[in-house]
DNA sequence: ATTGCCGGTTCATTATTTGAACCATTGGTT
DNA sequence: AACCAATGGTTCAAATAATGAACCGGCAAT
C-alpha cells in the first residue's frame, strides 16, 4: 500500500462519535508509527484536509474538505439531487428514509430525512459507515454487486462478529433481495426497527449504494410494509433517474411489480 | 514536498470550469511525470477521493469527499450554521452575499447567498477561489492575517498578473480595511460590481476567512453603501459568534461604530 | 500509412519513508 | 515534591517506496 493511501486512512479514524483524536490515539487506531502519523498528518494539513486544533493539539477534518464536496456536488449534483426524494420518500412513508453511498468498499452515509408523522422515529444519526451484515441496504448492494466483490465482503474477517447476523442469514437475505427486488431485515442493526432497501447504481450498471427505509417495527402492519416497498421501487427508479443510473432489465421489471 | 501533498495538489486541479479531467491534462497543469501522476490518482481513486469515468478514462473528485464533509459539517457546522446568517444579509442589503474560508493559502467560496429583490445580480457561481489581489474578501483576509503571511501572499508570484491591481493598491486596500474594519473593491475582480468584506476569525483570533457583499455598482447609493458596510458589520459579528470565533478587540470596537 | 496524442506500464536509479529510541511537557498519584 | 504514565513531537540509519525516461497498444485525424 502506497504512502498515499495510508494517509487517506488516517481520515478514516474520524466519525460521528470520534469527530477528533490525538495524534498517539490515531497513530494506534490506524496501526501505524506515531512519527509516521505524525508526518502524514502535518502533510494533509498543510492542504488543509485535516486540522490541528491549538489549544490541545488534537486533530479533526479539516476545511478543505468542504470546497472539494462543495466542487463535487457543483459538477455531479448526487446529494443535492437526492435529498427531495428522500424528504417525499420518508413523508410518504411516514418512516426514515435513509440513502447510502458505496466509497472505498465501505456503505456511508449520504443523506437521512425524517417523517413529522411520528414522534417516534427511527434516527439514523449515529450510522457514518453501515455494515454489510447487519443492514437492508448491506444486503441490497451485496445482492447486486459482482458476485466476486460480494464473496469477497462476506469471507473478510469482521471486526466485530455479530451472532444474530451469521453469514447464511446474510446470504439468505441476498437471495431474498435478487428475487424481490428489494432487502428486508428485523432487528438487525438495532432493535424494534425493520428496514427495507433497493439498490443503486450508475451510469454502467455497477452498484453503487442503497436507499432504505428504515420503520419503526411495533407499528408495522402489512399495509404499511407494502406501500414502504412500493414507494421505494418508485424513488429508487427516481434516483436512478436523477443520478443517470443505469437500472439491471430484471430488476426493473421487479420495480414495476410492486409500485 | 512530500508524495501525499502532491498527491492532494492533484486535486486542486478540479473547479468548476474544469471539473474532470485526463491523465495527461492533470500532469500537464500540475506539472507531474505521467507515470507519477497515474500512480498517485489510481492511489486516491482506491481511497474515493477521485473517480474515474469509465467511458473517457477521465477523473474527477470522487464520493469519499461527500463523505468526509458530511462528517465535518456534523462536528464543525460552519457551512450550515453561517447559512441563514448569509441569506439574512443577502435579503437585508438587496445584493449577493458570499463567505470564503482560507484553505491551504487560498481563498475557496464556502456558500452564497441572493437576494430575490433584483433581477440582475453579482453571480459568483464562477468563483471558486478568489484572488487576494483583486477581491475585497482578499484584503480583508489580507489585512487581518499575521502580516509575515500577508507578505508572503503579496510577494509570492501570480500567474496572471493583474494590471489594474498594482500590489500598491492592494496595500492600500488593506490599510483602509484595517483602519475602518472592513474591505472594498470597485470594478477589480469583475467589471460593475462593488465588494465590501468583513474578515472571520476562529477561536484563537486567526483570520480564517470572509464575508462579503457583492453589488451591482450601477446602482450604488451612499445610503445602500452605508446599510452594506452596517449589515456586514452585523452579520460578521453573528458568524464571529455561531462559530466560536474570537474578533480583535480593536475590530469589534470598529464595528460598533458602524452598525 | 503516418503522425500525434491518449491512457497506461516498466524498471533501474534515486530519494523518501520508516520506526525504535529519544526529548520535553503535562496531569494525575503517591 | 517526587514519581509515573501518558501526551505531542523529533532524530537518523536502514529499508522501502517514489520517480521518470522510455516504452506499449489503441485511437483519431491527416
Amino acid at each position: 500500500m502506497g504512502t498515499v493511501a495510508k494517509a487517506l486512512d488516517l481520515l478514516d479514524i474520524f466519525t460521528r462519535a470520534r469527530p477528533k483524536a490525538g495524534l498517539s490515539e490515531i497513530a494506534r487506531l490506524a496501526g501505524v508509527n506515531k512519527a509516521t502519523c505524525h508526518r502524514l498528518l502535518t502533510e494533509m494539513e498543510s492542504r488543509g484536509l485535516v486540522e490541528q486544533l491549538g489549544r490541545t493539539r488534537e486533530y479533526r477534518l479539516g476545511p478543505a474538505v468542504l470546497r472539494l464536496a462543495y466542487l463535487r456536488e457543483a459538477s455531479v449534483p448526487t446529494r443535492d439531487a437526492a435529498m427531495p426524494v428522500l424528504q417525499v420518500l420518508a413523508q410518504a412513508t411516514g418512516e426514515t428514509a435513509h440513502l447510502s453511498y458505496l466509497v472505498g468498499g465501505a456503505l456511508s452515509t449520504l443523506a437521512f430525512a425524517y417523517a413529522s408523522r411520528h414522534g417516534v422515529r427511527v434516527t439514523m444519526e449515529d450510522a457514518d459507515t453501515l455494515p454489510f451484515h447487519a443492514t437492508a441496504s448491506g444486503a441490497a448492494v451485496l445482492a447486486w454487486m459482482p458476485e466476486a466483490d460480494a464473496e469477497r465482503i462476506l469471507s473478510a474477517p469482521i471486526p466485530h462478529i455479530p451472532p444474530e447476523n451469521p453469514p447464511e442469514e446474510v446470504r439468505a437475505r441476498m437471495a431474498h433481495a435478487r428475487l424481490k427486488g428489494w432487502a428486508r431485515t428485523l432487528s438487525t442493526f438495532e432493535k424494534d426497527v425493520e428496514g427495507t432497501a433497493v439498490p443503486l447504481f450508475d451510469a454502467h450498471g455497477a452498484c453503487i449504494g442503497a436507499l432504505a427505509v428504515a420503520a419503526a417495527a411495533p407499528r408495522m402492519t402489512p399495509e404499511l410494509d407494502a406501500r414502504i416497498v412500493a414507494e421505494l421501487a418508485r424513488a429508487g427508479a427516481e434516483i436512478n433517474a436523477l443520478w443517470g443510473g443505469q437500472i439491471p432489465p430484471a430488476l426493473e421489471t421487479l420495480w414495476r411489480s410492486v409500485a
